[in-house]
DNA sequence: TTCCCTTTTGAATAGGTGTTCAGTTCTTCA
DNA sequence: TGAAGAACTGAACACCTATTCAAAAGGGAA
């Protein structure tokens, strides 16, 4: 054999990858996942359509591994804002804050992620990532149920609806404009509210939660 | 001129356009907006593909067509249903209800209505129908916090989150399986409960009032 | 430098679907 | 019944986009 990958090519492939991905995203981010094409893809990923399928044998699995990743963002940041909250209400509350920041935050995204049309060998992966989301804030729904904060309930109705909810209060066709950054926060709490509400937060407790929505880690410091 | 359009013939081409409408409806509701292809649905209602233009511009104007006609029996249902309820709180609980009913009767359709793929052209067709259905939510909310049965709130993000919480619990790739009546029945509870808490109906308020869902004038029998 | 293997390229291919149109059939009326 | 126009047909066309692949370029070992 005389050839064989050097740590630097190694390097060099896994920067590719990496770029075609990030691509991706951002073609998604700005157009929707409609625009995510291969041909635009490779385009901004600098790199010939070909080349993208010695990294994604197919679209489908390049637009899972995107919404997994994505996915797998916003989990983080929703844990670690609901564990960092002093209680399980507050959890809740502060999950629910984040998903709904992280909505606002990128809508077009957060469209494409959950809801835009993608074919049918994506659609298994989508699902698996909301079923991850969802089963995070049923968790914190479940844990301010056992601490006598809320009312007995189907749990997991409970929170695919408040997704829902959020979904489409926020970053659906009929959501409204952000035009300043205080119509979002007050848009935000608004829909917070109402989630927690529907779960059977009374409005006594709520105004008593310490709510701090993490920040997404890719959102632009003025939006 | 020797041809005119006799009663007859014009009975006829209306009820080939019905045909072709109903087969686009037809189709819609077993494989969502995406089966609902020009070739098909000429299939189906028994004309040439060609044919399908001497009645439609295009399929944008057909698949319009068809989801503002889907609407508006759906909007008619809602009024219906609220119009008869006793009071303000419960026309909002039938008007939600019957939403909720809808959908998990036709949960392909709904899907296809409300947020399945459908190309520019249709899409602001869709969002009006859209916006009916949520003013009519709206209306009620409105009615219910006029009488003071609901808190002061933002009314038209609360309608809307409804709408995204009823749609993504019943009809959503993470709604539940109906495998009975009951369970159907059981889930559509608690849907309408969840969604009237989130606008701020408290639980006693919820207990005491009197729901009738309107029942889809085309729901199948035995569904 | 040379050879061989890997990686990249981008034009060609393939498959799927909306739309058109020349030819056919149907309908009306003198 | 025949002429003229309307309606219908369905195969051909057009467009779009994922995917392939033969040729070219890049990279490692001898």
């Amino acid at each position: 054999m005389v050839y064989r990958r050097t740590q630097q090519v190694m390097k060099r492939l896994a920067a590719r990858r990496r770029a075609i991905l990030t691509a991706a995203r951002d073609i998604a981010s700005s157009g929707g996942m409609a625009a995510v094409q291969i041909a635009p893809v490779a385009l901004r990923a600098d790199v010939a359509a070909g080349t993208v399928y010695r990294y994604f044998p197919s679209k489908a699995d390049l637009v899972s591994e995107l919404i997994a990743e994505v996915a797998r963002d916003e989990l983080t940041a929703i844990q670690g804002a609901a564990d960092a909250a002093p209680g399980p209400s507050s959890a809740l509350a502060a999950a629910i804050a984040t998903v709904a920041m992280h909505m606002v935050s990128h809508r077009k995204l957060a469209w494409g992620i959950l809801a835009e049309p993608v074919d049918v060998d994506v659609a298994a992966t989508r699902l698996a990532s909301r079923r991850d989301i969802a089963g995070e804030i049923e968790g914190r729904i479940k844990a301010a149920i056992s601490a006598g904060h809320l009312p007995q309930q189907d749990t997991s109705l409970a929170a695919t609806a408040l997704l829902g909810a959020l979904h489409e209060a926020l970053v659906g066709p009929l959501a409204p404009d952000f035009d300043d950054q205080a119509t979002l926060c007050d848009v935000v709490k608004a829909a917070t509210l109402l989630a927690l509400r529907a779960v059977g937060v009374t409005d006594a407790r709520a105004r008593g939660l310490v709510v701090q929505a993490a920040l997404p880690a890719r959102m632009p410091a003025g939006e």
